[in-house]
RNA sequence: GCCGAAGUGGUGGAAUUGGUAGACACGCUAGACUUAGGAUCUAGUACCGCGAGGUGUGGAAGUUCAAGUCUUCUCUUCGGUACCA
């Protein structure tokens, strides 16, 4: 006897725990079946999942339950993105180690999963933290320091001199320290780069090759990567020694060449100082470049800066027309991009135009646009960077600027002063951070051999664990003398150090997919046989925040890996779904500020605190977040409604690259969905337990099973018409349901679909007195309203599933469902008739009539007639069995 | 500034080789069953209008027998990026 109404408490556990006893989600390599490589993006363990994670990992493991159910071997792995800064912060504020807060945190978010019902093969869960895991990453350092796709070079950090340590960026708030309030300065340090750049013409090309991703990630990615093309053009710099100087720049406009009339050099540029030096402008330059040096360089901060720049007090020639032109060092150029150096064309270029007007310098006009009337630098107000003929460029004056910039760059090769060349806006990645919660990067600094890379032999450099945070949040492993004091693995000095910098986070993410599919291997990074047979992978779902720096630097380690010969493919991704975020409206309260969705009470539209009393500004609906207080804890929505009803909700309250909007009576709706099938199965399960004894052995009934069994055989084989009408509606809906998942990932149409079919059912009488054909549709309909919620709401499948007397195991093991094309149409359609555009009509007719038949009913139709009366028809439109069009 | 996406009932959202706009759900209204119901079931629900009918997919124009869907312009919102030479 089944309980009236679906019990998840009772029901959940008990099906996480056959799933867990009988391994159904175990992974293992079986060339006999088709592959799928199903990934989510693991989570930073910061606590507990919220329901950014709920959404993304129900859309993942719905996916993989459909595939195996598709007869796919299915690799579905979880595990754990641990190393981080939090990590470090929280070992502060709790005076605990980030090592004993992240594994509580692990253990804490892999119960939530676990209480999810995430088909995952646990047995495959990796915690970047581990050793076992990042030696590997030491390994491939290792390797990529002997191919030099690896180097040092001095970079900038944000430091805050109070606390005596580096920041991230987004510890720096407002230019200052997050933690003390005091101004944030740069600082110089050596740091280890990863030539990304290298692949930039790679990665970018390969955008356009990866038709599985959404296009705006591509399209982000392309733009982050910033291909131009240009020349590279050199300027003589004017001395007095006979020593030929020059400058190189990058530029685009090559055609704008007869316009440059001055130079400007990044602060950081080493012409800076050594032209400056012994001019009488050498301490301006250098107080300038002093000052830009404290500035902060976040994106965000740029802005406020004004364009501004100091005379270097040197000059150097324009190679096309001799003119002299000063050189400037300004807070505009950037010393990362291009040469670090920039050919000033005022009159073409806004930013050159507003730094000439600023400091008083020559404005020369070189391309007049065409149906335009002249350009006067006198009277221009803005530059002006549109196509158009050359003016006041010698032998190129009257070409077209596209043609002068070929023919510009071909002169001045041939000069010797200049060349096509490209350039990226995509910059080499340093991963060298001065944190201790990381990766430590295996290299030791001997005074005799500079930088000597650890041995194989030694590896892992493991990071210390009696280690203790140091208040300011700096990192403890410069501190530590039996970590850094070592002894130089090649000429054996005893006073060598080691590196005790940890690496970048993204490093781990870049490749733990990689590490799944043999994640216990301990003689290499990875299994080279378990690669070949699960990479890559099919479906990767991720928020689509991670859609430029984690992807791309993903797409590049499989490059490095591809590289060193260690994989045979370039791209990990095959297919790349990016959901949504979740969100909900804030609540404001004058008194006590942002609240939690609990702290206030809201009614009509209206919202008042529950400390207070008073009206609650009711906000926009934004991303959830825990400063805005407008989020919902996972853990509350399993301990009222359970698993399987937060997961239906997440996919049916929109598509899952859209954002969703938390509603809680949006919530309460899929659990009265889920009671009515509940309720509709027992119905049909009782409906059919009491005829056996009173109907004769026929073609529904199992003999010997002395049970219904469902229908499944061609719609003409049926009689009623509720029957028939009922089982091509069951058809329509497996159709429905599979297209809509295979094409786009679309559950929220899909469970419409199967909501549909459960209303069709609700509206004819089902009982024991039914006729037999009745019983055995609707037998066949409720077995395939399980099957196809079994991947969204597995839990209540498969409890429903084995209620129907399905003795045989677990439904995760059944087929999915497929539909009869012979059951698809009805034998009647539904014709609409329209009188100039305008519906006016609609009739049903047999499946068969053509065309002819049908404007002929339609004509003769009451209501067309009355509308037609007098007027004369001066054409008649008939979409194939579908709509009429009569236009008077 | 540049690039991209999206604007549809009271709400979340359906519908695009151009062919019934509003599927499905929430909310709301009425009724039924009940000692009671925030349980369940039935009916209704884009807007205006008593009605016939008219109007409706951010706004304006256009193509078409027919436009949410195509074209042009425009407004708004969201996302990315931002001194890239």
């Amino acid at each position: 006897m089944m309980d009236d109404r679906y019990n998840p408490e009772k029901v959940e556990s008990r099906w996480q725990e056959y799933w867990e006893k009988n391994h159904i989600f175990r992974a293992s390599e079986d060339d006999s079946k088709k592959k799928y490589y199903l990934l989510e993006m693991f989570p930073y363990p910061s606590g507990k999942i919220h329901m950014g994670h709920v959404r993304n990992y129900t859309i993942g493991d719905v996916v993989a339950r459909y595939k195996r159910m598709n007869g796919y071997n299915v690799l579905h792995p979880m595990g754990w993105d641990a190393f981080g800064m939090p990590a470090e912060n929280a070992a502060i504020d709790n005076k605990t180690h980030p090592a004993t807060w992240t594994y509580q945190n692990i253990s804490t978010m892999k119960s939530q999963l676990k209480r999810m019902g995430f088909s995952y093969d646990w047995e495959r869960e990796v915690a970047t933290c581990k050793p076992d895991y990042y030696r590997w990453e030491q390994w491939l350092f290792i390797k990529m320091l002997e191919k030099d796709m690896v180097y040092r070079k001095e970079s900038y950090v944000n430091w805050c001199e109070h606390c005596q340590t580096v920041l991230a960026n987004e510890q720096v708030e407002d230019d200052s320290c997050w933690r003390c309030g005091e101004m944030v300065q740069q600082k110089k340090l050596f740091q280890w780069f990863f030539r990304i750049t290298d692949y930039a013409e790679d990665l970018l090309i390969y955008c356009d090759k990866l038709p599985g991703w959404p296009e705006k990630v591509t399209l982000m990615q392309k733009n982050w990567i910033g291909k131009s093309t240009g020349s590279e053009i050199s300027f003589k710099i004017e001395t007095k020694s006979s020593k030929e100087e020059y400058i190189k720049v990058f530029t685009t406009r090559p055609d704008t060449l007869f316009g440059a009339t001055f130079m400007c050099l990044a602060p950081e540029h080493p012409l800076v100082e050594s032209l400056s030096k012994g001019t009488e402008q050498e301490s301006a330059v250098a107080a300038f470049v002093d000052k830009i040096s404290k500035q902060e360089r976040s994106s965000s901060s740029i802005e406020k800066y004004e364009k501004e720049g100091v005379f270097v007090g040197a000059w150097c020639i324009n190679p096309a027309n001799g003119r002299r032109m000063p050189i400037y060092t300004a807070n505009f150029a950037l010393m990362e991009y291009g040469t670090g150096a920039v050919m000033s064309v005022p009159a073409h270029d806004q930013r050159d135009f507003d730094f000439a007007k600023k400091y008083n310098l020559d404005i020369v006009v070189v391309i007049q646009p065409k149906d335009r009337e002249t350009l006067d630098p006198e009277t221009m107000t803005a530059a002006c960077p549109d196509s158009g003929v050359l003016v006041n460029s010698d032998k190129y004056s009257g070409m077209d600027n596209f043609e002068a910039m070929d023919k510009i760059t071909s002169w001045l090769e041939k000069e010797g002063l200049g060349k096509k060349t490209i350039s990226f806006r995509l910059r080499d990645w340093g991963i060298s951070r001065q944190r201790y919660w990381g990766t430590p990067i295996p290299v030791i600094h001997c005074e005799s051999c500079g930088v000597v890379p650890v041995s194989e032999s030694d590896l892992p450099i493991t990071l210390p664990e009696d280690a203790h945070l140091l208040d300011n949040g700096g990192s403890p492993l410069p501190t530590l003398d039996f970590f850094k004091k070592t002894v130089c693995p090649k000429c054996g000095r005893t006073d060598a150090k080691r590196d005790t910098d940890t690496m970048d986070t993204f490093v781990e993410s870049s490749w733990y997919f990689v590490r799944y599919c043999s994640p216990h291997f301990s003689t290499a990074m990875f299994d080279k046989d378990a690669v070949k047979y699960w990479m890559p992978v099919d479906q990767y779902i991720g928020g689509v925040e991670h859609a430029i720096l984690h992807l791309l630097y993903s797409r590049y380690f499989m490059r490095v890996l591809n590289t060193l010969g260690l994989i045979d493919f370039k791209e990990p991704f095959t297919n790349l779904l990016t959901q949504g975020m979740v969100l909900k409206e804030t609540l404001k309260c004058p008194e006590h500020g942002y609240l939690f969705p609990e702290e206030a009470k809201i009614s009509d539209g209206k919202a008042s605190c529950t400390k207070c009393g008073k009206d609650v500004e009711i906000g926009r609906v934004i991303k959830m977040s825990k400063s805005k207080k407008n989020v919902i804890d996972p853990n509350d929505l399993l301990n009222k409604y359970g698993a399987d009803i937060t997961r239906l909700f997440c996919l049916f309250a929109s598509p899952p690259e859209k954002g969703l909007e938390w509603n809680d009576d949006g919530v309460e709706g899929c659990y009265r969905f889920i009671n009515r099938v509940w309720r509709l199965a027992a119905t049909c399960i009782e409906m059919t337990k009491n005829s056996i004894e009173a109907i004769n052995v026929d073609k529904n009934v199992d003999s010997n099973r002395k049970t219904f069994l469902p229908y499944s055989g061609p719609l003409s084989g049926l009689l009623d018409s509720d029957a028939k009408k009922l089982y091509a509606k069951a058809h329509q809906t497996i159709k429905k349901v599979t297209d809509d998942i295979e094409g786009s990932f679309h559950f929220n149409t899909a469970i419409s679909a199967v909501m549909e079919l459960v209303n069709a059912m609700y509206s004819i009488e089902l009982n024991a007195n039914s006729s037999d054909e009745i019983k055995s549709v609707a037998l066949f309909c409720i077995e395939h309203i399980i099957l196809l919620l079994s991947p969204i709401v597995p839990h209540f499948a498969e409890e429903v599933w084995e209620l129907m007397g399905n003795k045989s195991g677990s439904i995760t093991k059944q087929s999915w469902s497929s539909y009869r094309e012979d059951a698809l149409v009805t034998d009647e359609l539904l014709v609409v008739v329209q009188i100039n555009g305008k519906l006016r009509s609609k009739f049903s007719i047999d499946a068969n009539s053509n065309d002819e038949v049908i404007k002929s009913m339609a004509l003769a139709d009451e209501i067309i007639q009355k509308h037609i009366e007098g007027k004369e028809i001066k054409k008649v439109i008939v979409v194939k069995k579908k709509l009429v069009n009569i236009v008077v």
